[in-house]
DNA sequence: GCCTTAGTTCCATCAATCTCGAACTATTGG
DNA sequence: CCAATAGTTCGAGATTGATGGAACTAAGGC
């Protein structure tokens, strides 16, 4: 079952978000769960090893930016969009927006 | 004169400024200046020695948020507002917006 | 039951970062 | 020229964070 650790959006921190946003490798897990809806972890590793991706995973589940969900025997993931934007109204979609800029 | 390094606007990385707005200590710098438009170095330093101070407007320069004019002995800041709002629209009032939620 | 799959957790290592004192620099004032 | 002011730079210590290997866990498939 999914009982990992979800904080809630009204625990959510602005500094705890904005640092899980800061790291090129969860950046890219964001983008890509923005384009795609949701993801498996596997299907974003790009190469990397299980831990590593497993850790970033947390950070952004940690932070409030993803919730993970168990399928089976696969976790998928997905942004938390509508709970974001209410609690930081605009800071995703402007994070989103900044795409392909660095 | 100011012969700091200041980045221009096509440099700016949203990492860099995602990770200099993760800090608490700068980004209560950075809603500082939004509110008073322009203050010194000395003016923000909530007790803290300068060498401490001096490090986060450093971060704060480095990604572009401030920028820094010499005006005789007092080193006056500001945020780039314009540039960045250009750079990557509606970040920086998104972070601002959510201002006293933590 | 046993094996595979998909992640997580644990642990160690290494790199960044924060903090603060001390020394240095630049500008103004006497 | 000497002192004071306002920051910067340097260097050390402590904390945090990233990376990746190894062992563990949960769910399905044979």
């Amino acid at each position: 079952m999914a009982a990992m650790k979800h904080p809630e959006a009204s625990e959510f921190r602005l500094e705890k978000v904005l640092h899980a946003l800061s790291d090129g490798v969860r950046l890219g897990i964001v983008r890509q769960l923005a384009a795609e809806g949701e993801a498996s972890c596997g299907a974003l590793d790009g190469g990397r090893p299980k831990s590593s991706v497993s850790h970033h995973f947390r950070v952004l589940r940690e932070a409030g930016l993803v919730r993970t969900t168990t399928f089976g025997v696969t976790h998928m993931n997905s942004l938390r969009r509508a709970e974001l934007d209410a609690r930081f109204p605009g800071l995703l979609a402007a994070v989103l927006a900044a795409e392909g800029q660095g």
